[in-house]
DNA sequence: CTGTTTATGTAGCCAATGGCAACATAGTAG
DNA sequence: CTACTATGTTGCCATTGGCTACATAAACAG
């Protein structure tokens, strides 16, 4: 029995890790300070010197998960290949992603729009679509794409493959496989992006026909 | 002062309206059901006797909120107008309903995959996907779209029409308007749609190339 | 009409939680 | 050595969800 010290040491570190496996688990309802402090051995009151609150807990998930799921998409979107096979290999590992870490993927986007969240938790969600961009941007100039709004397409693309790993994620797609829907999606807008999308003067939808800025 | 009778005598319903009031307001964190008994001016273990528990209460509002979404949702696609007409104000009907009752959204999308829930919460969600696989059918019968998957196709519209929905809902577009989000979105699908998803053989993603089903 | 059963609401209790304040200990800097 | 600050502890509080026992009303059976 050797006796704990009377500091912990790594107790912000101890606590995201230990949070994390929790909320995967039980889900962020099941998350509760005290038993937290508990599992780590440390005093009730341990976790309110890093964390203010419970909120400023799940802003410090949100953080660690942005980072981490960032550094895999850029990865993704790093690997050799023609556009094509970057772009679908950016949606699987967004897709698988959130497939890892469903619950911490809600924390990070419940989190990051909330009043007092930090100038970083509030941009770091913006990469993802900044690689969309460049990716669509280049292959549009290499002439594999028709042209068409850069800006609009990749929040098309984000936005559909955000849906796609959110359903996942939450267990949603009753008999589908992940990476069937996964690489039906990326086909079926890259399919859209080749093709390009009619002029606005020959949109007929019954609406007013608006564009995208 | 008319006394109160003993018996309130819509209690249920009254729980499911003023909660709705409140997740709105303050979020799904913020609901107890102690203030939701003490704002209907009725003790503390009332809404016990409707509701066995605070899930249970979350799943009556995810059932109403399901019902009420279906039905906006298949108004939209009876309304006249040519498929693509059809299918654009489908989407917006969803995307409206999201924007409209954000809150409401997730707790439909978190309730609906938990152990107990009811049969019907659990089917009650394919609706729009239903709807959407009706749709596209009939537009590739009429020849309005290259042939193509149905079931494969209706569940990526989905997803992706879920995720410009979600963001939406979660205040992430920070310019672009939701609008212009679905619009360009359900543009693209259609699009995509309309050009067809190459053969199998010639898909040279670097994956396996696999379809769905 | 009367007595019984069932639905609905109340009152009191409990353990657990998040948060706060007062205090303790240990590194660190002067 | 002495302050100072960071980190951890203890004790306290109001609130919460949930449970049980009880009260009242409504529905129903004879």
């Amino acid at each position: 029995m050797t006796d704990l010290p009377y500091h912990h040491g790594k107790l912000r570190e101890a606590l995201l890790a230990r949070a994390t496996e929790i909320i995967e688990g039980v889900g962020v309802e099941g998350l509760s300070l005290r038993q937290l402090a508990r599992d780590l051995g440390v005093s009730h009151a341990a976790p309110g010197k890093h964390f203010r609150d419970k909120q400023a807990l799940l802003d410090g998930l949100a953080l660690d998960g942005f980072r981490s799921m960032n550094a895999r998409i850029t990865a993704a979107s790093e690997a050799d290949g023609d556009h094509r096979a970057r772009f679908v290999r950016i949606a699987q590992a967004y897709v698988d992603f959130a497939v890892s870490h469903p619950v911490l993927l809600t924390v990070m986007h419940s989190t990051k729009h909330h009043p007092d969240a930090s100038d970083e938790l509030r941009n770091i969600g913006e990469d993802g679509i900044r690689i969309a961009r460049a990716l669509i941007a280049e292959a549009q100039d290499a002439g594999e794409l028709a042209s068409g709004d850069v800006e609009s397409l990749a929040l098309v693309c984000f936005v559909s493959l955000h849906g796609a790993a959110l359903l996942a994620a939450g267990n949603l797609l009753d008999g589908a496989s992940v990476d069937d829907l996964t690489f039906a999606t990326t086909e079926l807008l890259w399919a859209g992006m080749v093709a390009g999308v009619p002029a606005p003067a020959e949109t007929r939808d019954g609406t007013s026909g608006r564009r995208l800025r």
